[in-house]
DNA sequence: TAGATTGTTAATCGATTAACAATC
DNA sequence: TAGATTGTTAATCGATTAACAATC
């Protein structure tokens, strides 16, 4: 990633895009995949929003926050879109993270394909524990925590993965702004917020993402509730 | 968990709870069990809003949709409170949930204490892989695929953890559902979508999570730029 | 009682969907 | 040209915020 300007895309017509748009990003990007691996040239909206449970309207709508990829009476050229969501993901960018906290999230997300994937290039692991310091995970060297500050010096990281104890995420956090990471992939479940919009934060929160799960199993929809009834009555 | 029967509750004017609504609700509970920790026994609209960076009205507005937890010129019990939303949330309903997929991130879930903490019980591991079968990972069997019918007619379960390829997402799900599982918390990166609304997904895509922290890090804010146009002038 | 804070209604804001003119 | 499908505007829907009366 170009790390001494900021300039982006050249003629996008780039006006104010949700976070609802931004997310469904990704979204698009996968299911182009498979139509290009399925040997697709060309897919119209509403042949896309079956297969993604959307609708057409939205498609075109969120498309067109970053011009007009398509072309009237004829869709959209698979790969050229494909290009274009690319780009706007930074695919190919060649942005480089470090993780931080090489227990097992941290080494099973390092050993997975996601990062490759995506183009994200994973330069270093670091954690506090001397017994995993120099070992290799998934072809990246474990650090010590101390190492952190002049590693980041001379290599540069766009974004951080935490996945260290939620009690050092602040604290951890902060070490790593100063050092210049401006974005952070927070696994530790301790949120962290910031005024600063240049600093931006994913959080991934698997508990919460687990609770609500539970919910939605002890509190059935009004619909199925009165099927579920019926069966009772069956019987 | 109860599965002979979907009565909740008891008294809760339960109407229409929107999704929006239901993603708050493990965050309520996370705030309140550090209000809790800290010895807070009643805690306002207002103090819970800044601690959580919403709004004072939203809290209210979401409290309000299960019934009047709080009291006027007080604020909320805060154990009342937490208790209320554990219920909702069916934290001591003894949720039991098996995981397919014994790999790296099956076997870094299973160790974690994430869900003992919110009272689900994880009662098997299911996996292909023979060198697997037969060990025991945080305290639970890794068993064959074969098994898996058998186990669940023996030991019913509420929802299944999906950390297999994404490949056999499909095949497997459908699998469970003839099982008698009624709910997916699906890592597998291959959406599940069912019309029947009594199956319930959590998706967690980490794949589209890390796209779209790459966006906001490619894509600064306009203030953002505007900021670092400045740096770059002063220089 | 006076002060505080909820519960709840009304106003605002934003996101989704529908409709259709533009155009390939 | 006729048919198809986008790009884009307008209508709808839902979620958030503001306001304030109820009440502890």
């Amino acid at each position: 990633m170009n790390h001494s300007k900021n300039e982006i895309g050249a003629e996008e017509n780039r006006t104010y895009v949700s976070e609802a748009v931004i997310r469904r990003l990704p979204r698009y990007f996968r299911y182009l995949r498979i139509l290009m691996r399925e040997g697709k040239m060309r897919v119209s909206s509403g042949e896309l929003a079956d297969m993604m449970h959307i609708t057409a309207s939205q498609i075109r709508q969120d498309l067109n926050c970053f011009g007009g990829f398509g072309q009237q009476g004829y869709g959209y050229n698979v790969s050229y879109l494909y290009a274009k969501i690319c780009e706007l993901l930074g695919v190919g960018a060649g942005i480089r993270a470090i993780i931080v906290g090489a227990g097992d999230l941290g080494r099973a997300l390092v050993r997975s394909s996601m990062f490759a994937k995506r183009g994200v290039d994973i330069t270093a692991l670091f954690d506090v524990n001397p017994a995993l310091i120099g070992r290799t995970v998934g072809g990246v060297m474990i650090r010590s925590m101390e190492e952190l500050e002049p590693f980041c010096r001379e290599n540069p990281a766009d974004m951080a993965v935490l996945t260290l104890p939620k009690d050092q995420a602040e604290p951890v956090a902060d070490r790593l702004l100063a050092a210049g990471i401006r974005g952070f992939w927070n696994f530790t479940g301790k949120e962290l917020h910031y005024d600063d919009d240049e600093i931006v934060v994913e959080e991934i929160h698997l508990g919460d993402s687990l609770m609500s799960l539970n919910y939605r199993l002890c509190h059935p929809s009004k619909d199925a509730e009165k099927r579920q009834a019926e069966i009772g009555s069956d019987t």
